[in-house]
DNA sequence: GTAGGGTTAG
């Protein structure tokens, strides 16, 4: 006897004792097919007229186990939905429920509200909630509104539920000044309702307001710090997120999925080694488990800060991969100048089924143009574009490369471009700088670092008028250059340099360690760039007295706090400079040190006076 | 008689 006929017989039995076994019964489904068996039984002993029975499958659908295909469950339960005469409330819930959350479609839920309201039915404190979800999702916040004022003409709007939802809402519509008005007429606000607040203050950017809800609520929990947590590395605040994970954990609250997320994305922004392992020890120590979205921040995490090895060890082991896990992978590879293992990974990636979407394109142009090769576009297959690298020579053309922006599948944005623009530096091609410098600050105005980027590609060929064209444009739109920073992490501290800042508390005996430096580098032959050249070259400001960039300071820290042997990581916010560049790779040399330097773009790892980049950055 | 809110992150 074959399965699905023995279930029938279960099937058959069970019903004849109604409902409470067909609970137990649904129960036991665990997907579409099992569900099917049930419904086919509904449907022959009629059973699917009862309100409570059809009422039950519904609930099934909208709320599967864990692994059932929910979406088509919710198709399925939406056929189910359409041949009930006169659905009662509870079924309008559950099918709004449905469509509002994961997989579903929340535009879905609206109509199912206005059918009901057609239909006389009066929704209800659990409706509400819902439609405010399917709202938040759609961004309609004026629709969201609209519903508001039906919850007051109900007199549901003291039901905590509602409330927050309504908050959740506003936050995500972008109306900070609604929630706050709303949050103010909750009189005995609880822990959700607060936790929301922190959440619209985040979405708004208003950091300080959001700690401040943060600070003041009687009770938090680990939703709220995750809340916070994930709020300030939104923004940005990476520091801050990373004290406030520390701070969690002297509270003995424990971190969930959403908030090392966060820890993670902020140690990779910062670059700080360091952190990202002890938060990787932390999710291990833990049992918090990886799933696609933390497991690509951890990956992330790791190629950021400089481990590209144990990068893709984690990617090896995810459990799913998309497009974006792909991307950061890809990326993670390029910055490291790992061209052909990019280049492979991307042809994975294509291989895999997963189409790449305009980061990527911008992640593969990067790994040609950091490798000195150019990217090529051939014939599409199975829709996907096909792309490999091919050499190019240092004087490099980079026609092919333009025609590739040009011609791929998706609209070029400011990133794409902007990876043009640093291999038109890289290949000394200032015609097709300027061209493509032209697009970008056209694109981008506010942009700094693409007027100083292709200032530095005229500069580079002569050209002062296209420098002194390109500053005027800077002052004239209000353009600020980026203060150029460098952070070297040395005894699990972190120093943090700011160019023109001597606020270091050994800045003393640094610039005295940088005296010798220069004294020994120059005997190994070193002449410093100087004068005009520098000031129309570097990306950061000159330091009146000397050409000290903040990396040259972390570099003499570094160099005074280590012995040789020494692996010492930096951190930059701008591009490395040629003379900062030049710089490293001698005094790896002359003082037996490496340094694995992370600049806006890319990974320099220097070691006996050469650099990984093999000077194409 | 059946159900619900806040973290959605890379």
């Amino acid at each position: 006897m074959n399965a699905s006929r023995s279930a029938s017989l279960l099937v058959a039995k069970a019903l004849s004792a109604k409902s409470p076994v067909l609970q137990l019964l649904l129960e036991t489904c665990t997907g579409l097919p099992q569900l099917k068996v049930v419904h086919a039984h509904m449907l022959r002993s009629q059973l699917i007229a009862d309100v409570f029975c059809a009422s039950r499958l519904l609930a099934f659908c909208v709320d599967p186990p864990t692994g059932a295909d929910r979406p088509s469950l919710l198709y399925y339960a939406e056929k189910v939905f359409s041949l009930v005469d006169q659905p009662n409330l509870f079924m309008y819930n559950a099918m709004i429920r449905g469509w509002s959350g994961h997989g579903g479609d929340p535009s879905r839920s609206l109509d199912l509200l206005r059918q009901m309201l057609r239909m006389g039915l009066r929704p209800d404190n659990l409706t509400f909630p819902f439609v405010f979800k399917a709202c938040a999702a759609l961004g309609y916040g004026g629709m969201g509104r609209q519903v508001h004022g039906q919850v007051v003409l109900v007199g549901l709007w003291g039901d905590p539920y509602v409330q927050s939802s309504l908050l959740h809402m506003y936050a995500r519509c972008g109306n900070g000044g609604a929630a706050s008005r709303l949050f103010r007429e909750i009189e005995r606000p609880d822990a959700v309702i607060w936790t929301t607040m922190v959440l619209v203050y985040s979405q708004c950017g208003e950091l300080l307001s959001a700690r401040k809800m943060f600070d003041e609520m009687p009770d938090r929990n680990a939703a709220t710090w995750s809340c916070m947590i994930s709020g300030y590395a939104k923004n940005g605040h990476f520091e801050e997120a990373l004290d406030l994970f520390r701070s969690m954990q002297l509270e003995k609250v424990r971190a969930n999925e959403a908030a090392m997320v966060g820890v993670l994305t902020s140690c990779a922004n910062l670059g700080t080694l360091e952190g990202g392992k002890m938060a990787h020890e932390y999710m291990v120590r833990h049992n918090i488990v990886l799933n696609l979205i933390l497991g690509t921040a951890l990956v992330e995490m790791y190629a950021k800060c400089g481990d590209i090895q144990r990068a893709i060890a984690i990617f090896e082991q995810l459990p799913e991969r998309d497009w974006l896990s792909w991307t950061t992978m890809i990326a993670g590879l390029a910055m490291h100048g790992c061209t052909l293992m990019a280049l492979e990974y991307f042809s994975k990636m294509v291989g895999a089924g997963v189409a790449p979407r305009a980061i990527t394109f911008t992640a593969v142009l990067s790994v040609c143009s950091h490798g000195g090769l150019v990217a090529e576009a051939l014939s599409s297959q199975n829709g996907a574009l096909w792309m490999h690298g091919r050499p190019l020579g240092r004087a490099g053309k980079l026609q092919e490369a333009e025609r590739f922006v040009l011609e791929m599948p998706v609209e070029p944005d400011g990133s794409i471009w902007g990876a043009l623009l640093g291999a038109c530096r890289i290949h000394r091609n200032s015609a097709m700088g300027k061209r493509v410098g032209e697009i970008l600050t056209q694109l981008q105005p506010e942009h700094g670092g693409y007027y100083v980027l292709a200032s530095n590609i005229c500069a580079k060929a002569g050209q002062w008028e296209g420098v002194s064209e390109l500053r005027r444009a800077m002052k004239e739109r209000g353009v600020k250059k980026e203060l150029g920073h460098s952070l070297v992490e040395l005894d699990g501290r972190a120093h943090l340099f700011i160019t023109g800042d001597k606020s270091h508390p050994e800045i003393g005996k640094i610039e005295e360690m940088w005296e010798e430096i220069l004294q020994r580098i120059r005997a190994a032959g070193y002449v410093g760039r100087t004068g005009e050249v520098l000031f129309d070259i570097e990306e950061e400001e000159k330091d009146s007295a000397l050409t000290k960039h903040s990396e040259k300071l972390a570099i003499a820290l570094g160099v005074m706090k280590t012995g040789p042997g020494a692996t010492i990581r930096i951190v930059k916010n701008l591009r490395v400079c040629e003379d900062c560049h030049e710089v490293t790779k001698l005094v790896s040399e002359v003082f037996h040190r490496e340094f694995i330097v992370r600049d806006r773009n890319r990974f320099h790892h220097f070691k006996g006076g050469k650099c990984s980049c093999l000077d194409y950055w």
